[in-house]
RNA sequence: GCGAGGGUAGCCAAGCACGGAAACGGCGCAGGACUUAGGAUCCUGUCCUUAGCGGUACAAGGGUUCGAAUCCCUUCCCUCGCACCA
């Protein structure tokens, strides 16, 4: 059967918009649960990817409100930062690339006029994440409170977090250093290049300038590895390059001019007094940092202007470059600069680092390894890194090294490092490392910005306090809950705000300031409570002042005072604050593993660095990713499998159940049309089974219908407790096998009473509401049952037959070993003989069943007090050793084997068991008189296994 | 380097926090059923052996235990994070 999805998805959804299921609203008399996922940051379209955490949110809100709770599923989404307006501005200037993205996602064509504008692309974005997204895959929230950070009000809510922070004592303000434009202010360099047009790879390094004195002079050279100082033995100026003479803080430094522009930057009283070619400075002497040793200037055409300060303090030792400059420099490339052979002779390499699998000079034996001929030799730079590396984390200095002999290479270079800027040769520089340019053409530069303000995560009190809560949250997967605690310690201050081209939240102690795109978005569940007035104008922006959250939030004042102060009608900031009081603390925050080092300890923080104990949040869901099949399919490739397409083809249940069950919530899966197709497909099956037992009417086999009964209370008991640790796999398995499974047999067996499988179907039926609510309705509207599926409860757990399920699962067993022997004995029987267990031996179970634990010695002991028993001592014994093992070990249910009138029940089934095996089948009692049984086989049979003879 | 996670049958993937039946599922594959036909659906099988009850198995090797994929140790291999990116 072709089903229509769209039309019955819309169907549905607009029932539950009619309803009013996703509307929460406080109800004192029910418990609560609010749940939210983090919400998307506004960059363009989303892909399959993101739907697969947002459906476990809505899977569990829904599941949450089956089982009584008032649930709250709030979403909104974040705009903070560049994002709108690099979209806005690629419209803008007619990226045809980009134009054709949005075009091929969705975006009609006469609506791109609005996407030139940063606030129309927020607006479009939003609607297409509600709209496309969201509604379109059947999500129960509370569309009311939708929120975006960009709105007035939302951004009164973050001034006012601000406040509090600042009120804790915890921003502070220390300089900075970031990527900048001079025209747009900050960007943020990254690999999606959203702010830039090029160098989206680019790291900002930190350099270590050292001061070569010479006269009045110093020759400031730049290095990455402050540590290698003791090697030094040279020091290489470009002499095609015209350096700078520049003052800075008394001192005269000579730099390159792309440094001297950089420098003017970070440091203060910085400006050019002069000029020299690079020529000129070779031959020259000068005294290098620490060691006090003066040193020869040699001529190396390696020093690029652009990279640190175009002079270059040599190590030939640990520096391949170095080495073979030094080599070429010794080999005649001086020559033309006239400096004397004894100079260059007297330069003789200095081994400062011990690296396990080097020798003395670890830069010799790294270009002789890749066979490195010449200093112009491209591979060099792999040379420099490889030696870099390893130097770093296997190193240690050696005896040459002074008082920083015998370290480790990692603890030496911060602790020369710092001895040398505390004696005054040395200071810290930051560049990048390659060239950035921004959006707009200009050149971006590393700017020290002095007055940044920062939160203080690494405060000890808020850490400790932050860890203390965390401990008794619920947190998932475990391991992260244990992580968690990690992340939090190693938390240090945030620079929480920047300037620039930035859309945001002002700074409400400097409005030139522009709130950063994490720090907005970590308190904001609690908003959601109080967006919804804002929504609807019951509060204006104008009323939400300080006041407003002093008193909705932490009960501050009186509500007299409250209105006064804001303006607000009193009674409305009655409710708010009572909402706020009810809803809040959140019971889960979800969101993806790319949170667990930002966003989520942010989080944390915040809540407990602001509200109230009793306001702290309950949990944290994590989830994996869906990726594509080489890379992450990211946002920004836009090459993703597109929503819409996926929602039309697959249907929304298809795919919900496939986020639900393809995989723990906790690994990454890799995307697969196909995968999505199966489970559509099995979704369908699982809805035929469904309408096949509800139109059923006949009478069944005797006791198969309390079979069926107890089967389905033992399912609904594994999907609650599935449920209730959020193991939405394993409810699925429950809900999309299991059940069906189940249905399936008792069909098959015959089964088909009325009210038996119409009480099944309905447990069954709402057991898939959580996951595919759309097909859950289509079901239950076809059933008749009263009401929607969504808003009705689960039922209580039903009644456990042990007998039922014994007997069935006997069955079952019985038909897999007839087609088990038949495997291997090659052709069909003609006949199937079935022997059943000897009395005897239910009666070993029998008196096995009323003991506590079972043993071999004391089940012996307890048989043989029966005199029946006794009589067939032999066997017994024989028997009880085989079975008192698997008793012990519950494999065997005693009371249920011992119990159930295997004979009865396997002749009462001998119709069916004739019709699914092809053969006539007997059944008979191993103690039966006159035993037909000319193979020996009846000896085997135990309770639970009945013997076999095929014929 | 530091921190974290993982290696399960042809493939994907549960189980491991609380050790107890060759190990949930799915896909693929094989046989059968239903059919004009079927990429649809249903049934059965899918480590080796064998008339079902045996053997060997959860990266490799040791150990603890009556019993280990699950706990401990060693080795090999593979991911991910290391920050200002929701």
């Amino acid at each position: 059967m072709v089903r229509d999805y769209e039309g019955m998805e819309r169907r549905w959804q607009s029932k539950w918009e009619e309803r009013g299921l996703g509307r929460a609203d406080r109800d004192e008399g029910r418990p609560k649960f609010m749940i939210i996922f983090a919400y998307p940051g506004v960059t363009g379209f989303l892909h399959v990817g993101h739907l697969r955490g947002y459906t476990y949110a809505d899977a569990i809100g829904r599941y949450k409100r089956m089982e009584g709770f008032n649930v709250m599923f709030p979403v909104g989404t974040h705009a903070t930062g560049n994002g709108a307006i690099s979209l806005a501005a690629r419209v803008s200037r007619g990226d045809e690339g980009f134009i054709d993205y949005l075009v091929r996602n969705g975006c009609p064509e006469d609506r791109l006029g609005e996407l030139k504008d940063p606030a129309g692309a927020v607006e479009f974005f939003n609607s297409v994440y509600v709209e496309d997204y969201w509604k379109r895959f059947g999500f129960l929230a509370d569309w009311r409170r939708f929120t975006s950070t960009v709105r007035p009000d939302y951004g009164k809510f973050i001034q006012w977090q601000f406040r509090k922070l600042s009120e804790a004592g915890l921003l502070i303000q220390k300089p900075y250093f970031s990527a900048v434009c001079p025209h747009c202010g900050p960007v943020a360099v990254d690999a999606s290049e959203t702010d830039i047009s090029k160098g989206g790879g680019a790291e900002t390094q930190e350099y270590t300038l050292l001061k070569f004195k010479r006269g009045g002079e110093f020759l400031v050279a730049a290095t990455l590895r402050p540590e290698t100082v003791y090697g030094q033995v040279c020091f290489w100026v470009n002499p095609d390059v015209t350096y700078s003479k520049i003052k800075k803080g008394g001192e005269v430094w000579i730099v390159s001019p792309e440094a001297e522009r950089k420098l003017m930057l970070q440091k203060d009283g910085v400006e050019r007094v002069g000029q020299i070619p690079g020529r000129d400075m070779v031959g020259w002497m000068c005294e290098a940092p620490m060691i006090r040793r003066e040193i020869p200037v040699l001529p190396a055409a390696f020093c690029d202007p652009d990279v640190g300060t175009g002079l270059v303090t040599s190590v030939p030792s640990d520096a391949p470059d170095d080495w073979m400059s030094l080599a070429a420099a010794k080999a005649g490339a001086a020559d033309s600069y006239g400096l004397p052979q004894e100079l260059l002779d007297s330069i003789v390499p200095i081994p400062i680092i011990s690296i396990e699998g080097y020798g003395e000079f670890p830069a010799r034996d790294a270009v002789e390894r890749m066979g490195i001929t010449g200093p112009g030799d491209p591979r060099l730079d792999e040379a420099k890194k490889q030696v870099y590396k390893d130097g770093y984390h296997m190193g240690r200095m050696r005896e040459t090294c002074g008082p920083f002999s015998g370290m480790r290479v990692e603890e030496a270079k911060d602790k020369m490092r710092q001895a040398m800027i505390d004696s005054g040769e040395a200071e810290l520089f930051y560049d990048l490392t390659e060239e950035v340019v921004c959006r707009c053409g200009e050149r971006v530069f590393i700017k020290r910005i002095d007055d940044q303000w920062f939160v203080d995560y690494g405060n000890a009190e808020l850490t400790e306090r932050t860890r203390e809560h965390s401990r008794s949250m619920d947190i998932m997967p475990p391991e992260y809950r244990e992580n968690v605690r990690g992340v939090l310690g190693w938390f240090r201050e945030r620079a929480c705000v920047r300037q620039g081209n930035w859309l945001g939240t002002r700074f409400p102690f400097d409005e030139k300031w522009i709130i950063e795109a994490i720090s907005d978005s970590t308190l904001y569940p609690l908003y959601y409570i109080i967006s919804i007035y804002a929504n609807d104008g019951r509060i204006s922006p104008e009323n939400m002042g300080e006041e407003f959250f002093d008193y909705v939030v932490l009960s501050r004042g009186t509500l007299a005072e409250a209105a006064a102060a804001t303006g607000a009608d009193a009674g409305v900031l009655e409710d708010v604050r009572r909402d706020v009081g009810y809803w809040y603390p959140l019971d889960v925050n979800l969101g993806g593993k790319e949170h667990m080092t930002v966003h989520f300890p942010v989080f944390l923080f915040n809540h407990r660095a602001i509200l109230p104990d009793s306001m702290q949040p309950r949990g944290i869901l994590v989830n994996w990713y869906v990726t594509g099949k080489k890379d992450k399919i990211s946002k920004s490739k836009g090459g993703a499998q597109p929503i819409r397409g996926a929602v039309r083809e697959y249907g929304a249940d298809g795919m919900r159940l496939y986020y639900a069950h393809v995989a723990s919530m906790f690994v990454d899966v890799e995307w697969s049309g196909e995968a999505v197709e199966m489970y559509g497909q099995r979704l369908e099956r699982v809805m035929s089974t469904i309408e096949e037992a509800l139109s059923a009417d006949r009478e069944s086999p005797e006791g198969l219908d309390r079979w069926l009964a107890s089967a389905f209370a033992s399912r609904l008991e594994g999907f609650r407790k599935a449920m209730d640790r959020y193991d939405l796999r394993q409810a699925s398995t429950i809900a999309y096998f299991e059940m069906l499974n189940d249905m399936r047999w008792y069909l098959r067996r015959g089964g088909g009473s009325r009210a038996a499988a119409r009480d099944a179907a309905r447990t069954w039926i709402l057991c898939m509401a959580p996951v595919t609510p759309h097909s859950a309705e289509e079901l239950w509207a076809a059933a008749g049952f009263e009401g929607l599926a969504s808003e009705s409860r689960l039922p209580p757990a039903g009644e456990r037959d042990g007998a039922a399920e014994y007997g069935e699962e006997l069955l079952k067993g019985l038909i897999s070993d007839v087609a088990q022997i038949r495997k291997v004995a090659g052709s069909g029987a003609g006949r199937i003989i079935v022997y059943t267990a000897p009395s005897w031996k239910r009666e070993v179970l029998r008196i096995a069943a009323g003991m506590g634990s079972v043993d071999i010695p004391s089940l012996t002991k307890a048989c043989m007090a029966d005199e029946g028993l006794r009589r067939n001592g032999k066997a017994v014994s024989e028997f009880v050793k085989k079975v008192a093992p698997e008793i012990s070990r519950s494999v065997i249910d005693a009371g249920a084997a011992s119990s159930l009138d295997e004979a009865a029940l396997l002749r009462s089934a001998a119709g069916f068991l004739s019709a699914e095996l092809g053969a006539e089948v007997t059944v008979l009692s191993a103690d039966g008189p006159d035993l037909y049984d000319p193979a020996g086989k009846s000896r085997a049979a135990s309770p639970g296994r009945p013997a076999i003879l095929l014929e």
